[in-house]
DNA sequence: CTGAAAGCGCTAACAA
DNA sequence: TTGTTAGCGCTTTCAG
């Protein structure tokens, strides 16, 4: 089934076929009708194959993300969906699990399709990805992290910078023995970019991390749990007072735990997590969390490649650092006497 | 960049370098080694568009689902790609937000660039999708449900059916006044089949739902908590003795607020949910549910389309149901004196 | 093992 | 307003 089957079944030529199916230039409203009656009696589907390659233009915008199963990366796809339903464009996601050579590989793939633009998450590529990153000639936009040099453009927050915010808003509160429980991805660059912010303003109060957990695979939730179980136990004679998380999954876990236990939260132990899931408002205390601009960075992103699209000579190099906020709920409170 | 820059850069014939880029057919070892060579100097990308033109060969699988912010379709892909990963096949992904005229528009959009494969979830179609699926000559699968005529292929599980194994669970440990908790959405096909299952039952034992609530949009743990404090408020006088929710997550909803507020569960009333979603193990008590085998779905639906690539000829109409495993957890429990 | 010619289905550019 | 011509960058096919 091809544009030459329309053309023959209306009696008008491919040229004006293509014409009335792409809104393009003037037709008359006579062969107008007659050409969609057509199409629409052949059940013709427009090869945009063949499209795409006569006209180079492709209207999909690669988005490379590290997983979709975590809450955080759906939000962000949302963000950039919402944007580009206004436009032609549209997103085709690739996964890479946090491997490098796999983001590598879906970058190398989605560039063979020759897409109009490029958002990836993190500012960490291999060498390899950079250059082709560099060479696409499309734009390019890193999202979720500022705290490096993009290619191209940059959307995200500083996550060095949101460590160091909630370290200086534990230990204000007066928190001192303070554990942390995290993932165990050394490739999760944004996290442990936020490790090294919390870790460097507590290093400046003379503090460190007292104890610490990590965790990979399973529920997240029963992870929280189990690492909160286990750092609690292991701190008994020197309790802790304070538990960081990586993410508000496993700190709701710990919530959580900490709830059946009697422990008084944040009487007895403060808690924080980060990214402020949508999740989060169900729970029993509203746990202290900071808001990742996860729905903001996609829009923003999506905003930028549609720009570009649009004007490829304007705006190259753009990066737009957010703010995140923090939220203190219920789980981070100044406490009486701070030591 | 083309190919025939690659070509002239090494000095081989177009065809050659083509062969070689695709192992395809005998190259010597020389002449291979010159063209790689000279390729990834150059940085060159193959184009796609043109490849598939040529060869008329796609290695893209349609995957259309409803929506990816609920935690049950990514673990669909996951299954889908954990299979399409040992071949050369790559999903694609689009989203519907449970709007018929949306994935018409996203099938259509799909179907334009000649994938080897659809996956789409339901089997709820406007006429005009059937329609495209019937004439798209590439295998069709249908996932999630299996209530109902498929266009081609699928691979799901019976939502009735998994209805009525649940209210009869539910009637057989003795509980009669049941309340029921979902989403307003009269385009969720499954959940509705799920409610019809359940009601019949219900209806065979003489017995009637005796409260409902409905949500859209918002936390859904939130959501759950909300619901379930408005439907036992609602029927004080006559307490209910068990709610059936029609997701894990309002469901964990309801439990942390029947723990927080005290109520005996399950002695005073009894919970489930439906998909057994990961996060539930990390609940203070393990909710009542029944897995929808998603996973396993994705698998089976990449492994028709793969065959199916594989040899055209074989195995149209293959129609695939699992069975759902009830999990009675620590909220439905066979009560002391049955009325 | 290598190359030349033809064409995939569509659209840009120009002509009528 | 409509049609004609010439490719887009690759692969198929056939010839060497």
């Amino acid at each position: 089934m091809t544009l030459r089957d329309v053309s023959e079944a209306s009696g008008v030529s491919e040229m004006t076929v293509s014409r009335v199916l792409r809104n393009r230039g003037d037709v008359s409203e006579a062969t107008r009708t007659k050409v969609l009656e057509a199409a629409r009696e052949l059940g013709y589907v427009p090869n945009k194959i063949a499209g795409a390659l006569a006209s180079s233009r492709v209207n999909l915008v690669a988005v490379i993300i590290p997983s979709m199963s975590n809450m955080v990366f759906p939000e962000v796809m949302t963000g950039i969906t919402e944007i580009l339903d206004e436009t032609e464009l549209q997103p085709v996601v690739g996964v890479t699990h946090y491997k490098p050579e796999r983001e590598e590989a879906v970058l190398y793939q989605m560039l063979s399709w020759r897409p109009s633009g490029v958002i990836i998450a993190g500012l960490e590529h291999t060498e390899a990805a950079k250059a082709m990153l560099g060479a696409a000639g499309i734009p390019i936009v890193e999202i979720m992290d500022t705290d490096g040099e993009p290619v191209d453009s940059a959307v995200g927050i500083s996550h060095r910078r949101a460590g160091r915010k909630m370290a200086r808003e534990i230990i204000d509160s007066g928190y001192r023995r303070i554990g942390f429980l995290g993932t165990k991805m050394p490739l999760d660059h944004r996290a442990r970019k936020r490790f090294e912010g919390f870790t460097e303003v507590l290093a400046k109060a003379g503090l460190e991390i007292v104890d610490s957990e990590f965790y990979s695979g399973g529920s997240a939730l029963a992870k929280g749990r189990e690492m909160t179980e286990a750092i609690l136990k292991r701190n008994e004679e020197e309790p802790l007072d304070f538990l960081y998380y990586s993410n508000d999954m496993i700190a709701a876990g710990g919530l959580l735990y900490c709830l059946d236990k009697g422990i008084d939260v944040p009487g007895e132990i403060g808690l924080a997590g980060f990214n402020r899931i949508e999740f989060i408002d169900g729970l029993p205390r509203r746990l202290a969390t900071m808001d990742s601009c996860r729905i903001e960075i996609g829009r923003a992103a999506a905003r930028i490649i549609a720009q570009r699209v649009e004007n490829p000579q304007e705006g190259m190099g753009e990066v737009i650092t957010l703010e995140p906020s923090i939220e203190l709920g219920d789980t981070l409170k100044r406490r009486k006497k701070p030591l």
